[in-house]
DNA sequence: ATTATCTATAGATCTATAGATAATGC
DNA sequence: ATTATCTATAGATCTATAGATAATGC
């Protein structure tokens, strides 16, 4: 997670500040509370980062890359179109695990701060409409073969983000209303995984 | 959506409330900016429900009651399993339709204050387990039949709201994304809504 | 000399309350 | 008399910066 286990006081307040952030949003972190965490004084968060809103920056920009990279990485191995789709909602589903609290990041920020993840996004991933036209032709040569249902690309899209990103965002609510511990939600989690890869499945099929 | 058109300055003060809250969050609305919304001064805001916290739950306790009610309102006419579905979904999305932003109002809440919420869905929905139950029973009987495939019915419902709440969370990306106005984005989720339903529906089937 | 760290503080909030005054209902 | 509304302010943040001191690299 940090840059290899660098462990000077500005690497310490960058994982402070990425857990805290995590946590409880941007508007509910101050940076009082980052260098209490991360040992130091709060002067020194700003000596390094100049404001609260170039720290998040530091901090995100990378995790943020991190998943759209992993969105827009589409294999070119030679497997049929299902199994890519098998191990693109796999690995998609295997980054959320590693990162469960960044659904709530994002939304948060999405409405908080729009501005902020759209300047991001362009900077992370400026070749998105080549890769979503790309996907979207080969979507249609398997529509045109007859081997899934006719559907946009968009859709498809959509389907598959919805369902593996907002169990993530309901891991508050499965925790209180089933009373489960960590290990309870990941067991949940997991099986989860499975389902999604059935539905999206069922629902291409012809 | 207000109280009979109540134009009470309480009434100005709860829909200022409302609107702000939803748009921005607990954490980054003062009521300050309630009160100037509202044509008061902030004082007035304290008078009339004491504190910040106080008038969240009075603004969204009756609110979030809709969503859940909604939910656990299951009908008891005649029709199909799947027809009840398909209903289902509908009425539950139009609610959505017309609270777009509570899906990240309910979000950001349970993650930053999960006890406010938790607190809520005892006192609206007490019986929320037995509704499950029964709707369990219903959907194992349909799956005895051999009409719908096995699953679990937490599974079901994952899956519902996944789809339903999902595309109201992502409103900000499809509009900054597609370039879409208001119009446009209402558009998009209404045809997202059929979509839906013809998920949900494949899903099921044996 | 330069970089890292600290103390102290200015200036801007923000919530909640006290206490004064205006409006309303008997 | 009671209720609604206002002004003013205490007390608690919080961000950002200035300026002092300690640690480090030539």
């Amino acid at each position: 997670m940090e840059k290899q286990d660098d462990d000077s006081m500005e690497q310490k307040i960058r994982d402070a500040a990425e857990r805290l952030f995590l946590n409880k949003g941007f508007a509910l972190t101050s940076t009082t509370e980052i260098a209490k965490a991360a040992g130091c004084n709060q002067a020194l968060v700003h000596y390094y980062f100049r404001t609260k809103d170039r720290l998040f920056e530091a901090v995100f920009a990378e995790k943020v890359k991190l998943f759209v990279e992993e969105i827009l990485n589409i294999s070119s191995e030679p497997i049929t179109f299902k199994e890519k789709v098998r191990r693109k909602i796999v690995s998609h589903y295997d980054l959320l695990l590693e990162n469960p609290q960044m659904p709530f990041l994002i939304i948060n920020e999405l409405i908080t701060n729009p501005e902020r993840l759209n300047a991001m996004k362009t900077i992370v991933a400026p070749n998105i409409g080549m890769v979503f036209a790309q996907f979207e032709r080969e979507l249609k040569e398997e529509i045109r073969k007859g081997t899934i249902r006719p559907m946009s690309a968009f859709d498809f899209v959509v389907t598959m983000l919805s369902l593996n990103i907002m169990p993530f965002l309901g891991i508050p609510i499965m925790k209180s209303a089933l009373h489960l511990d960590d290990a309870g939600v990941r067991d949940l989690l997991l099986k989860r995984r499975e389902e999604n890869i059935e539905i999206v499945l069922r629902n291409l099929g012809p």
